[in-house]
DNA sequence: GTCTATAGTAAGATAGAC
DNA sequence: GTCTATCTTACTATAGAC
């Protein structure tokens, strides 16, 4: 018993507080490095030392390199994901009741945050992660679209998965551009672009083979 | 002027046979290993023992694992331009001359090819290339879209590449789900879905702001 | 042109003191 | 929890015989 208070001596609390803030720093400077140099130009040395950190205390933490790119990764999406949702939330509160508008209220949200955090969209679109690491997108990508399942009413033919898969790199490639754009303004003109391309490919729902 | 008889004791034609017979077999032992594997997991050794060669044999010709990856590439996007060019000079031939229509038969042709050579396109997708391929990728798919401009009479502001961005992605997407299919069938109807949202996302021509 | 054997390099990962 | 020093490994790339 008395041993708990002699191997960590009065200190658990503080010592919370520290793991925190090392892995604060350590994210931070992941996501300055990364977005500099890539996933495979940066080192694990170059981030510690931004982080004012070490690399034994960054295995301690995360486990690895791609452990800590994915951490970042996941960050990002929660954030998106937090937007949107209150979004599509805020409109149905509204009164919104039409799918396809309520699809545009999400996809808006989320081009607005891969504006606001365009150095970390870029790096996610670079194609430069660890391996695996465009499958895991992919999963995410049909995840964020079958969230809007019942949103768009679809049923789990081939076809209308592929009419979700159009739907949601119409959404990534408008992310890629708003996330390239160098002042608000353009950023602005390339939401409003991209959402009038998704509207219009949605019109008509999804395609049907003629029925011969 | 004797001793180029003597560097090379009358095999100039033979060598040449063989050169191109070496550097096939490269390639096509390349092209089954990174499908298989990808580009990372695949290592120069798993290559050369495929192809019956050696690792020096595969620095002469090529220089290196990268650029054999970038030759497999560049076969591929040969196959490709030239399939879709005739396509859309035979179209032009049949007297078609809606800029949106032929858009769509250079299209048809791509997505095709896609299927045809449906392992070199999963692997081309994939994410894991060398450093450096997915910008190289995106100045091709620049390219291509430009090829067609005269043909959609684009002018060069920043929203126009916008439109072309989003159909070019609209297209590389459908070749991904294209190659994912597993029958003829299957491909045929993801490929006319797929001409049929373009068709979809260009009605209107190029997004304009609101004039204010 | 082709091959084998080897060198070089770089980076991620771990062990163990504090 | 944190850090330094070391290890390991896996690969690319080259040198030099045939």
């Amino acid at each position: 018993m008395a041993s708990e208070l002699t191997s960590r001596p009065a200190s658990g609390a503080w010592q919370w507080g520290r793991t925190k803030q090392t892995q604060r720093a350590l994210l931070d400077a992941a996501r300055a490095v990364f977005a500099e140099q890539g996933f495979s130009g940066a080192s694990i040395a170059d981030v510690v030392e931004r982080a004012g950190s070490s690399v034994g205390s960054l295995y301690h933490h995360f486990g690895g390199k791609s452990e800590l790119f994915l951490a970042l990764w996941q960050e990002h999406q929660a954030a998106h994901e937090k937007a949107s949702s209150a979004a599509v939330a805020q409109a149905r509160r509204s009164g919104e009741a039409d799918p396809t508008a309520l699809f545009c209220v999400g996809a808006r949200a989320f081009l607005e945050g891969s504006w606001l955090r365009r150095d970390l969209a870029m790096l996610f679109v670079s194609g430069d992660g660890p391996p695996g690491f465009e499958l895991m997108k992919r999963r995410r990508e049909h995840e964020w679209i079958s969230q809007n399942d019942a949103l768009l009413r679809l049923a789990d033919t081939s076809l209308d998965r592929l009419y979700a898969a159009i739907l949601t790199s119409l959404i990534g490639e408008g992310a890629r551009e708003v996330a390239a754009c160098r002042t608000r303004r353009q950023a602005n003109a390339v939401i409003d672009a991209v959402i009038e391309y998704a509207r219009r490919a949605m019109a008509g729902g999804p395609w049907k083979p003629p029925t011969p």
